[in-house]
DNA sequence: TATTGACATAATAATAGTTACCATGTACCT
DNA sequence: AGGTACATGGTAACTATTATTATGTCAATA
Protein backbone atom coordinates (compact mmCIF):
# COMPACT_ATOMS: atom_id res chain seq x y z
CA UNK A 1 0.00 0.00 0.00
CA UNK A 2 3.11 2.24 -0.38
CA UNK A 3 2.30 5.62 -1.88
CA UNK A 4 3.94 6.06 -4.97
CA UNK A 5 4.91 9.73 -5.62
CA UNK A 6 6.49 11.08 -8.57
CA UNK A 7 8.63 13.56 -8.03
CA UNK A 8 7.86 15.76 -10.89
CA UNK A 9 9.42 19.27 -12.07
CA UNK A 10 6.35 20.60 -11.45
CA UNK A 11 6.28 19.29 -7.80
CA UNK A 12 9.49 20.31 -7.46
CA UNK A 13 9.06 23.55 -8.28
CA UNK A 14 5.95 23.77 -5.92
CA UNK A 15 7.82 22.53 -3.07
CA UNK A 16 10.82 24.85 -3.03
CA UNK A 17 8.83 27.79 -3.88
CA UNK A 18 6.57 27.15 -1.15
CA UNK A 19 9.60 26.78 1.13
CA UNK A 20 10.72 30.24 0.11
CA UNK A 21 7.76 31.82 1.05
CA UNK A 22 7.51 32.49 4.68
CA UNK A 23 4.13 33.68 4.68
CA UNK A 24 2.06 30.36 4.04
CA UNK A 25 0.63 31.51 1.02
CA UNK A 26 -2.70 30.67 -0.79
CA UNK A 27 -2.50 28.51 -4.03
CA UNK A 28 -3.28 31.30 -6.45
CA UNK A 29 -0.56 33.23 -4.41
CA UNK A 30 1.92 30.45 -4.64
CA UNK A 31 0.62 29.97 -8.77
CA UNK A 32 1.96 33.28 -9.38
CA UNK A 33 5.04 32.59 -7.95
CA UNK A 34 5.35 29.16 -9.79
CA UNK A 35 4.19 30.67 -12.95
CA UNK A 36 7.63 32.58 -13.62
CA UNK A 37 9.32 29.02 -13.48
CA UNK A 38 7.19 27.62 -14.97
CA UNK A 39 4.84 29.51 -17.46
CA UNK A 40 2.82 27.07 -18.82
CA UNK A 41 1.83 25.55 -15.44
CA UNK A 42 -1.89 25.08 -14.93
CA UNK A 43 -3.83 26.67 -11.72
CA UNK A 44 -5.39 23.45 -11.36
CA UNK A 45 -1.81 21.47 -11.40
CA UNK A 46 -0.53 23.76 -8.03
CA UNK A 47 -4.48 22.96 -6.52
CA UNK A 48 -3.75 19.24 -7.36
CA UNK A 49 -0.49 19.05 -5.78
CA UNK A 50 -0.66 21.15 -2.76
CA UNK A 51 -3.65 18.68 -2.09
CA UNK A 52 -1.94 15.72 -3.08
CA UNK A 53 1.58 16.61 -1.13
CA UNK A 54 -0.25 17.71 2.20
CA UNK A 55 -1.72 14.29 1.88
CA UNK A 56 1.68 12.68 1.52
CA UNK A 57 2.60 14.73 4.86
CA UNK A 58 5.83 16.81 2.60
CA UNK A 59 3.56 19.90 3.48
CA UNK A 60 0.98 21.00 5.92
CA UNK A 61 -2.75 22.21 4.87
CA UNK A 62 -3.53 25.09 7.34
CA UNK A 63 -7.12 25.19 8.90
CA UNK A 64 -7.23 29.23 9.64
CA UNK A 65 -9.26 32.06 9.46
CA UNK A 66 -10.05 33.37 5.76
CA UNK A 67 -11.88 32.08 3.07
CA UNK A 68 -9.12 30.59 1.19
CA UNK A 69 -6.87 27.70 1.97
CA UNK A 70 -3.03 28.25 3.17
CA UNK A 71 -0.62 25.84 2.63
CA UNK A 72 2.83 25.76 5.23
CA UNK A 73 5.92 24.25 4.20
CA UNK A 74 6.73 24.12 8.62
CA UNK A 75 5.70 20.96 9.91
CA UNK A 76 6.62 21.39 13.01
CA UNK A 77 4.06 22.03 15.65
CA UNK A 78 3.32 26.21 15.75
CA UNK A 79 0.42 28.46 15.75
CA UNK A 80 -0.64 31.22 13.79
CA UNK A 81 -1.76 34.61 14.12
CA UNK A 82 -4.29 36.22 11.53
CA UNK A 83 -4.72 39.85 10.26
CA UNK A 84 -8.63 40.37 10.10
CA UNK A 85 -7.75 42.77 7.59
CA UNK A 86 -5.67 41.64 5.30
CA UNK A 87 -5.95 38.23 5.78
CA UNK A 88 -2.40 37.67 6.24
CA UNK A 89 -1.17 34.64 8.21
CA UNK A 90 2.22 34.48 10.40
CA UNK A 91 3.26 31.91 12.62
CA UNK A 92 3.94 32.44 16.48
CA UNK A 93 5.29 30.45 19.12
CA UNK A 94 3.73 29.83 22.39
CA UNK A 95 7.22 28.17 23.78
CA UNK A 96 5.12 25.35 24.77
CA UNK A 97 4.24 27.43 27.53
CA UNK A 98 0.55 25.80 27.36
CA UNK A 99 -0.30 22.83 25.32
CA UNK A 100 -4.23 22.73 25.48
CA UNK A 101 -5.64 19.34 26.51
CA UNK A 102 -9.51 18.60 26.71
CA UNK A 103 -10.55 16.03 29.82
CA UNK A 104 -12.44 13.15 28.21
CA UNK A 105 -15.30 14.31 30.38
CA UNK A 106 -16.08 17.52 28.59
CA UNK A 107 -14.67 16.35 24.96
CA UNK A 108 -18.86 15.52 24.43
CA UNK A 109 -17.86 11.95 23.50
CA UNK A 110 -15.72 13.34 20.74
CA UNK A 111 -12.39 11.37 19.56
CA UNK A 112 -10.28 14.58 19.85
CA UNK A 113 -6.92 14.84 18.08
CA UNK A 114 -6.08 18.23 18.75
CA UNK A 115 -6.55 21.70 19.48
CA UNK A 116 -5.37 24.40 17.18
CA UNK A 117 -5.35 28.32 19.27
CA UNK A 118 -5.27 31.43 16.19
CA UNK A 119 -4.62 34.74 17.04
CA UNK A 120 -6.11 37.55 15.27
CA UNK A 121 -5.53 41.48 15.05
CA UNK A 122 -4.31 43.67 12.53
CA UNK A 123 -0.42 43.50 11.27
CA UNK A 124 1.93 45.94 11.56
CA UNK A 125 0.95 47.13 7.78
CA UNK A 126 -2.75 47.07 8.14
CA UNK A 127 -1.90 49.43 11.75
CA UNK A 128 -0.42 52.08 9.65
CA UNK A 129 -3.17 51.98 7.12
CA UNK A 130 -5.69 52.30 9.90
CA UNK A 131 -4.40 55.31 11.34
CA UNK A 132 -4.19 57.27 7.72
CA UNK A 133 -7.70 56.75 7.35
CA UNK A 134 -9.75 56.75 10.03
CA UNK A 135 -12.92 57.28 7.84
CA UNK A 136 -12.81 55.49 4.69
CA UNK A 137 -11.78 52.27 6.71
CA UNK A 138 -14.56 50.13 4.77
CA UNK A 139 -13.84 51.14 1.57
CA UNK A 140 -10.85 50.23 0.62
CA UNK A 141 -9.26 46.50 -0.24
CA UNK A 142 -12.85 45.09 0.80
CA UNK A 143 -14.15 42.85 -1.65
CA UNK A 144 -17.61 42.76 -0.62
CA UNK A 145 -18.36 46.42 -0.68
CA UNK A 146 -17.40 47.19 -4.56
CA UNK A 147 -16.71 50.15 -6.03
CA UNK A 148 -17.90 49.59 -9.78
CA UNK A 149 -20.63 51.00 -11.08
CA UNK A 150 -23.36 49.12 -13.25
CA UNK A 151 -25.06 50.89 -16.03
CA UNK A 152 -27.49 51.97 -14.20
CA UNK A 153 -25.92 53.14 -11.31
CA UNK A 154 -23.77 55.39 -14.07
CA UNK A 155 -26.57 56.73 -15.72
CA UNK A 156 -28.40 58.29 -13.07
CA UNK A 157 -24.90 59.39 -11.49
CA UNK A 158 -23.98 60.89 -14.56
CA UNK A 159 -27.30 63.06 -14.14
CA UNK A 160 -26.90 64.24 -10.91
CA UNK A 161 -23.30 65.50 -12.12
CA UNK A 162 -25.17 67.70 -14.88
CA UNK A 163 -27.34 69.20 -11.97
CA UNK A 164 -25.86 72.15 -10.35
CA UNK A 165 -27.71 72.20 -6.99
CA UNK A 166 -29.29 69.20 -5.25
CA UNK A 167 -32.46 67.94 -6.88
CA UNK A 168 -34.78 65.45 -6.16
CA UNK A 169 -35.45 61.44 -7.61
CA UNK A 170 -37.77 62.87 -9.90
CA UNK A 171 -36.06 65.81 -11.72
CA UNK A 172 -32.99 62.79 -12.16
CA UNK A 173 -35.61 60.58 -13.61
CA UNK A 174 -36.98 63.30 -16.24
CA UNK A 175 -33.27 63.55 -17.00
CA UNK A 176 -32.69 60.14 -17.42
CA UNK A 177 -34.58 56.94 -19.20
CA UNK A 178 -35.36 55.73 -16.16
CA UNK A 179 -38.55 55.58 -13.95
CA UNK A 180 -38.86 57.75 -10.65
CA UNK A 181 -38.81 54.36 -8.69
CA UNK A 182 -35.73 52.93 -10.53
CA UNK A 183 -33.79 56.07 -9.85
CA UNK A 184 -34.50 55.85 -5.78
CA UNK A 185 -33.37 52.34 -5.84
CA UNK A 186 -29.82 53.30 -7.71
CA UNK A 187 -29.59 55.72 -5.39
CA UNK A 188 -29.93 53.90 -2.35
CA UNK A 189 -27.30 51.77 -3.85
CA UNK A 190 -24.91 55.14 -4.58
CA UNK A 191 -25.09 56.26 -1.19
CA UNK A 192 -24.04 53.19 0.18
CA UNK A 193 -21.07 53.41 -1.97
CA UNK A 194 -20.69 57.16 -0.68
CA UNK A 195 -20.96 58.37 -4.41
CA UNK A 196 -24.31 60.53 -3.52
CA UNK A 197 -25.19 62.48 -0.27
CA UNK A 198 -28.58 64.10 0.54
CA UNK A 199 -27.87 67.86 1.89
CA UNK A 200 -31.48 67.77 2.35
CA UNK A 201 -34.29 65.33 2.75
CA UNK A 202 -35.31 64.10 -0.55
CA UNK A 203 -32.80 66.12 -2.03
CA UNK A 204 -29.19 64.51 -3.46
CA UNK A 205 -26.25 65.77 -5.08
CA UNK A 206 -23.42 63.80 -6.38
CA UNK A 207 -20.24 63.89 -3.98
CA UNK A 208 -16.41 64.37 -5.09
CA UNK A 209 -15.81 60.45 -4.54
CA UNK A 210 -18.93 60.25 -7.06
CA UNK A 211 -17.54 62.42 -9.64
CA UNK A 212 -13.90 60.26 -9.18
CA UNK A 213 -16.01 57.06 -9.99
CA UNK A 214 -17.22 58.54 -13.57
CA UNK A 215 -14.12 59.63 -14.94
CA UNK B 1 -25.85 57.05 14.57
CA UNK B 2 -28.68 54.83 16.09
CA UNK B 3 -28.85 51.39 14.05
CA UNK B 4 -32.51 50.79 13.51
CA UNK B 5 -32.90 47.56 13.01
CA UNK B 6 -36.74 46.83 11.92
CA UNK B 7 -37.88 43.33 13.48
CA UNK B 8 -39.46 41.80 10.45
CA UNK B 9 -41.63 38.79 10.29
CA UNK B 10 -38.63 37.08 8.72
CA UNK B 11 -35.91 38.21 11.27
CA UNK B 12 -38.28 37.13 13.90
CA UNK B 13 -38.18 33.61 12.78
CA UNK B 14 -34.63 33.72 11.40
CA UNK B 15 -33.68 34.67 15.58
CA UNK B 16 -36.19 32.08 17.13
CA UNK B 17 -35.13 29.21 14.53
CA UNK B 18 -31.11 29.84 15.32
CA UNK B 19 -32.35 29.86 19.02
CA UNK B 20 -33.85 26.82 18.85
CA UNK B 21 -30.44 24.81 17.04
CA UNK B 22 -27.82 23.97 19.71
CA UNK B 23 -26.29 23.21 16.53
CA UNK B 24 -24.59 26.33 15.08
CA UNK B 25 -25.57 26.04 11.85
CA UNK B 26 -24.60 27.09 8.08
CA UNK B 27 -26.73 29.81 6.43
CA UNK B 28 -28.26 26.65 4.18
CA UNK B 29 -29.12 24.53 7.19
CA UNK B 30 -31.10 27.72 8.88
CA UNK B 31 -32.56 28.49 5.37
CA UNK B 32 -34.11 24.55 5.15
CA UNK B 33 -35.81 25.24 8.68
CA UNK B 34 -36.76 28.96 8.08
CA UNK B 35 -38.81 27.46 5.03
CA UNK B 36 -40.40 25.39 6.94
CA UNK B 37 -42.00 28.17 8.89
CA UNK B 38 -42.03 30.54 5.77
CA UNK B 39 -41.75 28.85 2.25
CA UNK B 40 -41.54 31.74 0.20
CA UNK B 41 -38.32 33.07 2.34
CA UNK B 42 -35.12 33.30 -0.25
CA UNK B 43 -31.79 32.23 0.94
CA UNK B 44 -30.11 35.67 0.02
CA UNK B 45 -32.80 36.88 2.62
CA UNK B 46 -31.05 34.50 5.45
CA UNK B 47 -27.40 35.47 4.11
CA UNK B 48 -28.15 39.55 4.90
CA UNK B 49 -30.21 38.91 7.63
CA UNK B 50 -27.83 36.59 9.65
CA UNK B 51 -24.97 39.29 8.72
CA UNK B 52 -27.22 42.38 9.89
CA UNK B 53 -28.36 40.83 12.92
CA UNK B 54 -24.26 39.32 13.60
CA UNK B 55 -23.24 42.80 13.27
CA UNK B 56 -26.01 44.28 15.48
CA UNK B 57 -24.61 41.92 17.97
CA UNK B 58 -27.89 40.09 18.42
CA UNK B 59 -26.39 36.59 17.51
CA UNK B 60 -22.42 35.65 16.61
CA UNK B 61 -20.84 34.75 13.45
CA UNK B 62 -17.97 31.98 14.07
CA UNK B 63 -14.61 31.77 12.93
CA UNK B 64 -14.52 28.22 12.65
CA UNK B 65 -12.86 25.52 11.03
CA UNK B 66 -15.12 24.18 7.11
CA UNK B 67 -15.62 26.14 4.42
CA UNK B 68 -19.25 27.19 5.53
CA UNK B 69 -19.78 30.38 7.86
CA UNK B 70 -21.20 29.03 10.79
CA UNK B 71 -23.34 31.08 13.09
CA UNK B 72 -24.11 31.06 17.20
CA UNK B 73 -26.92 32.61 18.84
CA UNK B 74 -25.01 32.13 22.53
CA UNK B 75 -23.45 35.08 23.17
CA UNK B 76 -21.05 33.81 25.25
CA UNK B 77 -17.53 33.66 25.54
CA UNK B 78 -16.72 29.82 24.37
CA UNK B 79 -14.63 27.53 22.21
CA UNK B 80 -15.84 25.28 19.97
CA UNK B 81 -14.77 21.36 18.75
CA UNK B 82 -14.91 20.25 15.42
CA UNK B 83 -15.83 17.10 13.93
CA UNK B 84 -13.25 17.18 10.73
CA UNK B 85 -15.23 14.20 9.32
CA UNK B 86 -18.90 15.77 8.95
CA UNK B 87 -18.10 18.92 9.73
CA UNK B 88 -20.15 19.40 12.87
CA UNK B 89 -19.63 22.37 15.63
CA UNK B 90 -20.30 21.56 19.32
CA UNK B 91 -19.52 24.32 22.21
CA UNK B 92 -16.82 23.29 24.79
CA UNK B 93 -16.32 24.88 28.03
CA UNK B 94 -12.67 25.29 29.26
CA UNK B 95 -14.30 26.88 32.27
CA UNK B 96 -12.10 29.59 32.36
CA UNK B 97 -9.36 27.48 32.82
CA UNK B 98 -6.76 28.95 30.32
CA UNK B 99 -7.58 31.93 29.07
CA UNK B 100 -4.78 33.03 26.53
CA UNK B 101 -2.99 36.03 26.39
CA UNK B 102 -0.12 36.90 23.90
CA UNK B 103 2.68 38.80 25.73
CA UNK B 104 3.03 41.51 23.06
CA UNK B 105 7.30 40.87 22.63
CA UNK B 106 5.84 37.76 20.81
CA UNK B 107 2.82 39.27 18.74
CA UNK B 108 5.22 40.03 15.73
CA UNK B 109 4.12 43.51 15.63
CA UNK B 110 0.07 42.72 15.52
CA UNK B 111 -2.03 44.25 17.64
CA UNK B 112 -3.64 41.26 19.21
CA UNK B 113 -7.87 41.81 19.24
CA UNK B 114 -8.31 38.19 20.36
CA UNK B 115 -7.63 34.66 20.52
CA UNK B 116 -9.57 31.65 19.45
CA UNK B 117 -9.22 27.80 20.46
CA UNK B 118 -10.88 25.02 18.88
CA UNK B 119 -10.67 21.30 19.21
CA UNK B 120 -11.22 18.93 16.26
CA UNK B 121 -11.70 15.21 16.00
CA UNK B 122 -14.41 12.66 15.56
CA UNK B 123 -17.80 13.35 16.83
CA UNK B 124 -19.56 10.47 18.23
CA UNK B 125 -21.43 9.81 15.38
CA UNK B 126 -18.62 9.54 13.09
CA UNK B 127 -16.94 7.43 15.50
CA UNK B 128 -19.52 5.17 14.96
CA UNK B 129 -19.91 5.31 11.09
CA UNK B 130 -15.73 4.92 10.87
CA UNK B 131 -15.84 1.99 13.18
CA UNK B 132 -18.44 -0.20 10.78
CA UNK B 133 -16.34 1.17 7.38
CA UNK B 134 -12.93 0.89 8.06
CA UNK B 135 -12.33 0.71 4.35
CA UNK B 136 -14.54 2.92 2.41
CA UNK B 137 -14.48 5.88 4.89
CA UNK B 138 -13.63 8.09 2.15
CA UNK B 139 -16.59 7.29 0.18
CA UNK B 140 -19.44 8.31 1.89
CA UNK B 141 -20.82 12.18 3.01
CA UNK B 142 -17.13 13.67 1.31
CA UNK B 143 -18.34 16.19 -1.26
CA UNK B 144 -15.13 16.48 -2.84
CA UNK B 145 -15.10 12.67 -4.60
CA UNK B 146 -18.81 12.31 -5.72
CA UNK B 147 -20.24 9.23 -6.76
CA UNK B 148 -21.90 10.68 -9.74
CA UNK B 149 -21.28 9.41 -13.36
CA UNK B 150 -20.22 11.19 -16.21
CA UNK B 151 -21.54 10.40 -19.29
CA UNK B 152 -18.32 8.03 -20.67
CA UNK B 153 -17.96 6.70 -17.42
CA UNK B 154 -21.30 5.60 -17.41
CA UNK B 155 -20.89 3.40 -20.49
CA UNK B 156 -17.55 1.75 -19.90
CA UNK B 157 -19.38 0.94 -16.61
CA UNK B 158 -22.24 -0.59 -18.34
CA UNK B 159 -19.81 -2.47 -20.92
CA UNK B 160 -18.18 -4.18 -17.88
CA UNK B 161 -21.13 -5.08 -16.74
CA UNK B 162 -22.43 -6.94 -19.69
CA UNK B 163 -18.73 -9.05 -19.03
CA UNK B 164 -18.91 -12.23 -17.14
CA UNK B 165 -15.88 -11.81 -16.44
CA UNK B 166 -12.65 -9.52 -16.04
CA UNK B 167 -11.04 -7.85 -19.56
CA UNK B 168 -8.99 -5.32 -20.97
CA UNK B 169 -9.37 -1.55 -22.25
CA UNK B 170 -9.06 -3.08 -25.53
CA UNK B 171 -12.27 -5.55 -25.10
CA UNK B 172 -14.02 -2.69 -23.36
CA UNK B 173 -13.18 -0.18 -26.61
CA UNK B 174 -14.66 -2.65 -28.85
CA UNK B 175 -17.72 -2.60 -26.87
CA UNK B 176 -18.12 0.72 -26.78
CA UNK B 177 -18.43 3.42 -29.25
CA UNK B 178 -14.77 4.92 -26.94
CA UNK B 179 -11.15 4.62 -28.38
CA UNK B 180 -8.64 2.63 -26.03
CA UNK B 181 -7.19 5.74 -24.45
CA UNK B 182 -10.30 6.97 -22.91
CA UNK B 183 -11.37 4.05 -21.98
CA UNK B 184 -8.46 3.82 -19.77
CA UNK B 185 -8.75 7.41 -18.67
CA UNK B 186 -12.47 6.19 -17.57
CA UNK B 187 -11.20 3.47 -15.32
CA UNK B 188 -8.94 5.20 -13.74
CA UNK B 189 -11.73 7.57 -12.75
CA UNK B 190 -13.99 4.61 -11.90
CA UNK B 191 -11.38 3.00 -9.94
CA UNK B 192 -11.19 6.02 -7.61
CA UNK B 193 -14.60 6.22 -6.88
CA UNK B 194 -14.77 2.41 -6.06
CA UNK B 195 -16.84 1.01 -8.89
CA UNK B 196 -14.09 -0.45 -10.78
CA UNK B 197 -11.60 -3.29 -9.11
CA UNK B 198 -8.59 -4.41 -11.24
CA UNK B 199 -8.28 -8.45 -10.28
CA UNK B 200 -5.03 -8.85 -12.17
CA UNK B 201 -3.11 -6.43 -13.69
CA UNK B 202 -4.41 -5.18 -16.63
CA UNK B 203 -7.98 -6.60 -16.03
CA UNK B 204 -10.98 -5.02 -14.82
CA UNK B 205 -14.14 -5.82 -13.32
CA UNK B 206 -17.25 -3.71 -12.03
CA UNK B 207 -17.91 -4.04 -7.85
CA UNK B 208 -20.81 -4.63 -6.34
CA UNK B 209 -20.72 -0.88 -5.80
CA UNK B 210 -20.34 0.11 -9.34
CA UNK B 211 -23.28 -2.03 -10.28
CA UNK B 212 -25.65 0.06 -7.92
CA UNK B 213 -24.06 2.80 -9.06
CA UNK B 214 -25.74 2.13 -12.76
CA UNK B 215 -29.30 1.83 -11.16
C1' DT C 1 -53.90 62.02 4.29
C1' DA C 2 -51.28 61.43 0.27
C1' DT C 3 -46.64 61.24 -0.74
C1' DT C 4 -41.96 60.18 -0.31
C1' DG C 5 -38.15 57.94 0.80
C1' DA C 6 -35.86 54.45 4.11
C1' DC C 7 -35.58 49.94 4.71
C1' DA C 8 -36.81 44.86 3.37
C1' DT C 9 -37.63 41.12 0.46
C1' DA C 10 -37.55 37.62 -3.46
C1' DA C 11 -35.58 36.22 -7.43
C1' DT C 12 -31.79 35.85 -9.89
C1' DA C 13 -27.19 37.10 -11.85
C1' DA C 14 -22.54 37.47 -10.76
C1' DT C 15 -18.43 36.35 -8.28
C1' DA C 16 -14.50 33.82 -5.85
C1' DG C 17 -12.41 29.79 -4.83
C1' DT C 18 -11.97 25.17 -5.78
C1' DT C 19 -12.58 20.74 -7.99
C1' DA C 20 -13.94 17.58 -11.88
C1' DC C 21 -13.41 16.18 -16.47
C1' DC C 22 -10.76 14.52 -20.09
C1' DA C 23 -7.39 14.62 -23.98
C1' DT C 24 -2.76 14.32 -24.08
C1' DG C 25 1.91 13.55 -22.29
C1' DT C 26 5.53 11.02 -19.58
C1' DA C 27 7.52 7.44 -16.56
C1' DC C 28 7.62 2.88 -14.93
C1' DC C 29 7.06 -2.22 -14.96
C1' DT C 30 7.25 -6.75 -16.99
C1' DA D 1 8.73 -2.64 -26.56
C1' DG D 2 4.08 -2.48 -25.20
C1' DG D 3 0.94 -1.04 -22.24
C1' DT D 4 -0.61 0.71 -17.98
C1' DA D 5 -0.38 4.08 -14.23
C1' DC D 6 0.26 8.43 -13.11
C1' DA D 7 0.66 13.56 -14.28
C1' DT D 8 -0.49 17.78 -16.69
C1' DG D 9 -3.06 21.76 -18.94
C1' DG D 10 -7.13 23.76 -20.24
C1' DT D 11 -11.56 24.41 -19.24
C1' DA D 12 -16.20 23.43 -17.53
C1' DA D 13 -18.71 22.82 -13.55
C1' DC D 14 -19.50 23.23 -8.84
C1' DT D 15 -20.23 25.37 -3.98
C1' DA D 16 -20.81 29.12 -1.07
C1' DT D 17 -21.59 33.78 -0.96
C1' DT D 18 -22.68 38.51 -2.40
C1' DA D 19 -24.67 42.03 -5.60
C1' DT D 20 -28.36 43.77 -8.33
C1' DT D 21 -32.82 45.24 -8.91
C1' DA D 22 -37.97 45.25 -9.20
C1' DT D 23 -41.19 45.30 -5.90
C1' DG D 24 -43.28 45.56 -1.21
C1' DT D 25 -44.05 47.76 3.45
C1' DC D 26 -44.11 51.24 6.66
C1' DA D 27 -43.10 55.60 9.16
C1' DA D 28 -42.51 60.41 8.78
C1' DT D 29 -43.63 64.70 6.90
C1' DA D 30 -45.59 68.23 3.99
Amino acid sequence: MEKQLRMTHQREVILSELGKCHTHPTADELYERVKKKLPRISLATVYRNLEILSEAGLIRKLEVSGRQKRFDWDLRQHDHIYCVHCHRVDNIDLKGKKRLSLPARESKGYEVSGCRIEFFGLCPGCRKIQQKTRKGEEKMGCKTCGTGLSDKQREVLEALARCKDACGSKDIAAATSLEPKQVSCQITALKKKGYVASPARCKYEITSEGKAALS
